[in-house]
DNA sequence: TTAAATTCGATAGTATTACTATTATATTTG
DNA sequence: CAAATATAATAGTAATACTATCGAATTTAA
């Protein structure tokens, strides 16, 4: 996961290097899991530390608290998705079908059952469904944002309004439209899952990703 | 605000009735106050007692916890738009024409400075957009569900959702539309204010509620 | 109208959480 | 191999979220 493809991190989103050190590496692993499993309220460092069979000071010496930790995470996963992007619309000429893969690529990031390392992506992407509001939604977001936790989220969207930019250099709202689109996508699987009220489930596994390559192309054509 | 007006809360979302007392009264007015001025993260029911000047102890006999007086709020607020959705589509016939004014009304109800027996309306907004997804991105969500937390919000959804089934009786995804617009609205207010990367601020005061209303009409139109 | 029942708010707690200061133990380096 | 440095463990603390209990005030019912 932290090794074979470089994945860059800001340095002010850990206070020792997790990749540099078998503990630091342990941390981030078991932290997905625990995290995954009980929710980032009731997770505790105290907690991790009882898995990884590691007193909770430990930890606190790779991280200063435990929303930097879950700051780092989430991080991972947008480097982690800014390289799937890459991968996704390499070599292919038309931007329309770039755009397709990209949207493909965010709303069903989830599904694949990828490991790298040992860290479980799709874990990861729950965490990333249910905690990455809280990790931005703070008193404390311009600090965070100055040390550089949003900056592969950022770099992600970037990457995408380019392709949007391409189909339509006129249109004045592509990062707009892609954070509407990500956060909203997000939500959707929650809410088909909790509050089903709230979204249209349908039978197709697919209908997430149609509806917002729908939404995205018809808003992109025709400008405001 | 809370008398003037009957706003259904569910029954399961505090312990004593806040409208009930003065007490009650009290502790969600400043509430509101505290919360938008500190964040949910650092509100504590202590800091709110210093201000109402009386013991946290009797705070938690009305609310269980911090967080249901947070989903209290939010509930309130969610009555409140059914409120002002049912008066700003009063008397008008085209079903476009009142999804507009209900896109107008979601994303510009912050703008107004209206009070409600003291609660500040523009106050519980900024709330909202920050703490709301807090509220039922939790694992407790299920169960915050049946005590009937997000009853408000759900009927307000439908609400729009039915004016949408007007103008197209056979578009598939009014509700998932309207989350769509609803939390990317709101998150669009947030980062324009601090991540202004991930949204496209205009010149205009009402590119949000201009963008929104698009990309509405342009999913309903033409069905999937 | 007065005794019983209930509501209400205050006192004084507790377990847990998030975090830190300091010390002990490896590991690396010159 | 000794000094310097990195790493981890111990033992804390202040604050948080919440509870059990008690006495006073208010309401209810005979």
């Amino acid at each position: 996961m932290l090794l074979k493809i470089n994945i860059p991190i800001s340095e002010k989103l850990f206070l020792i290097d997790p990749t540099s050190s078998r503990l630091g590496k342990s941390i981030l692993l078991s932290a997905i899991e625990l995290i995954d499993e009980i929710g980032f309220e009731k997770f505790t460092f105290k907690k991790l530390g009882v898995i990884i069979d590691s007193p909770e000071a430990s930890i606190y010496r790779y991280f200063k608290s435990k929303n930097q930790l879950l700051t780092y995470l989430i991080s991972w996963y947008w480097g982690w998705m800014e390289y799937r992007l890459l991968f996704e619309t390499a070599n292919i000429e038309s931007a329309e079908y770039r755009l397709q893969r990209a949207i493909a690529l965010i709303t069903t990031a989830g599904d694949e059952k990828i490991e790298m390392d040992g860290a479980d992506i799709s874990k990861l992407h729950t965490i990333v469904i249910s905690e990455s509001a809280k990790s931005f939604l703070t008193k404390d977001v311009d600090k965070a944002n100055k040390e550089g936790a949003f900056y592969n989220y950022k770099q992600f969207v970037a990457m995408v309004a380019s392709i949007i930019k391409e189909i339509n250099p006129r249109y004045k709202y592509p990062n707009m439209l892609l954070s509407t689109i990500i956060e909203g996508a997000h939500l959707q699987v929650f809410f088909a899952e909790h509050l089903p009220m709230l979204t249209n489930k349908q039978a197709s596994a697919d209908y997430i990703t149609e509806f917002y390559k729908d939404l995205a192309f018809k808003s992109i054509k025709n400008t405001i």
